[in-house]
DNA sequence: ATAGGGTTAG
């Protein structure tokens, strides 16, 4: 663009710094940012507050707390009206990064002036207060919300019942019914839920194993084939022979590899090589009823799946298929998810291959758990090709990609590359998080590295993230070993003085 | 064109 002499305007940075934000380059983001200022120098409109929103956003999604705080002063000193989205971004932030305590502060202090709250606001805080066990207090928000007029909608519904799931009290959601009226929303999500059960335990069902839905053909290490994201005619176009005609064909001003291939199909109609999806969770407020039933079914499949119910998950998957609803690949990663945690490879095997027949794209998540299950085959090694294969297809890196795969390869042993990884990680402008080094210290304590892990144990306290309860069974263990190795040394040296002993 | 649920660690 700029070679041809056309200057780039707020529209080409707004849309650049979106796209980096969403695909966590949030380093290149403040650099197009910077630029835009810079050119902006003499001419000020800055007036955009979704720009400094998406920044915002997207430093604290890579846990960039500190730049992200720097970077909403600036906003304010460069005079930018933060909007009700500004601080429903920052409250969130804060939440995910480990300050419940100074998000709900900033949450209360807003709601007191009236003003910038909204039931986004309220959404948020429910469903960080689910997450951390204290339903009772978000259902105590929810009646909140209805009083001061707010709708209750189906996110904010589900954050709460999985909530309540966790902490085992589904007699809650009566509370919820309570205050939540007016509305035939969650009445409806219970009577579902309720038709839905009364369905699977259906007598003639009883006892029957659904898990045969997803039968797997051909072998599991054929799964480094599918991460070509190729439909098995192409697949063999592409094998070894070829691929030096495709570093030929690689064109060097070629802007997107993504796009030739589109362009090179012969049939347009064809969509099979569009298999990756950056989209996720899409606003549901407009979307009405109609999305109604594909969101249950994915709430209460992750509810099964997690009390390990995979048959019944199944059966729901069954079910709601005959509906000729077509699932989204959220739908297929929650079932792919289950298979994988209990073993099940070849059924999971079978799950992707019904993705590509069905040419519903994968997503991240999807990605995410092809590494969590080669890690359980043993083969965590192709983890990382995997991830180029990703990456080669549009797809981006976020800390949950990381995580899994810095546990598959450190269940592996392969230390190396876990760190490897982890400086990747870093370089690449993601902040780890507790989760993160809760499994790095893991990893290297299984090991033996006592060392290593106390170093990860000092950089977390040192990043100001803070330690919780996984991270206290981890530092037991890691006790334990530090104990062991001492035990070691000790009747070690004791056999080295046997020995001079002997030998004089 | 920007914000909330359903993926990751013991």
């Amino acid at each position: 663009m700029k070679v041809y002499g056309h200057e780039p305007d707020r529209f080409t940075y707004r849309t650049l710094i979106h796209g980096c934000v969403k695909s966590y380059l949030v380093d290149d983001a403040i650099r197009l940012f910077q630029e835009m200022e810079y050119n902006n120098n003499n001419n000020i409109v800055k007036d955009d507050t979704v720009v400094y929103n998406a920044l915002l956003d997207g430093l604290l999604k890579v846990g960039k707390l500190t730049e992200a705080c720097r970077f909403f002063e600036k906003m304010v000193s460069d005079g930018v009206r933060a909007s009700s989205c500004s601080f429903n971004i920052l409250i969130d932030g804060l939440f995910k990064n480990g300050r419940a305590a100074a998000g709900f502060a900033l949450f209360c202090d807003l709601k007191k002036n009236g003003r910038l709250v909204d039931a986004i606001s309220f959404s948020i805080i429910v469903s960080n207060l689910s997450r951390e066990g204290r339903v009772a207090e978000a259902i105590d928000l929810v009646k909140e919300m209805e009083g001061r007029g707010f709708v209750v909608d189906l996110v904010t519904i589900t954050s709460i019942l999985i909530g309540l799931h966790k902490i085992g009290r589904w007699d809650m959601a009566e509370r919820l019914v309570k205050h939540v009226r007016d509305n035939a929303l969650l009445p409806n999500v219970l009577r579902w839920k309720v038709d839905m059960e009364a369905s699977l335990q259906s007598p003639r069902d009883k006892g029957k194993d659904y898990t045969p839905l997803f039968p797997s053909v051909g072998s599991l290490g054929d799964i480094m084939s599918w991460t070509n994201l190729l439909s098995p005619g192409e697949e063999e176009e592409d094998r070894e022979g070829h691929n030096s005609s495709d570093g030929e064909r690689k064109d060097e001003w070629s802007l997107s590899p993504y796009l030739d291939r589109l362009t090179n199909k012969s049939d347009p109609s064809d969509d099979s090589s569009w298999m990756f999806s950056a989209s996720r969770g899409k606003r549901v407020q407009d979307k009405g009823i109609k999305s109604f039933d594909v969101d249950m079914v994915n709430t209460y499949l992750s509810i099964f799946l997690a009390k390990g119910k995979l048959s019944r998950a199944c059966k729901l998957f069954e079910i709601f298929s005959s509906f000729g609803t077509d699932p989204v690949s959220y739908t297929y990663n929650s079932l792919m998810s289950a298979f994988i945690k209990k073993g099940y490879m070849k059924e999971a095997w079978g799950i992707l291959q019904e993705i590509g027949d069905k040419h519903c794209p994968a997503d991240v998540a999807t990605y995410n758990l092809i590494i969590q299950g080669l890690g359980k085959i043993g083969k965590a090694d192709l983890g990382t090709n995997v991830l180029d294969r990703m990456l080669k297809k549009g797809g981006y890196l976020d800390i949950v990609m990381y995580n899994t795969l810095l546990h598959a390869l450190g269940k592996a042993g392969m230390m190396d590359e876990v760190n490897t990884l982890f400086d990747k990680m870093t370089r690449s402008g993601i902040n780890p998080d507790v989760v993160t080094y809760n499994t790095l210290i893991e990893v290297h304590a299984k090991v033996g590295h006592v060392k290593e892990a106390y170093k990860f144990l000092r950089k977390m306290l040192a990043a100001g993230c803070s330690p919780n309860h996984v991270t206290d069974t981890i530092l037991d263990f890691l006790e334990k070993e530090v104990e062991q190795m001492r035990l070691r040394q000790a009747s070690m040296r004791r056999e080295e003085e046997l020995d001079t002993n002997r030998h004089p």
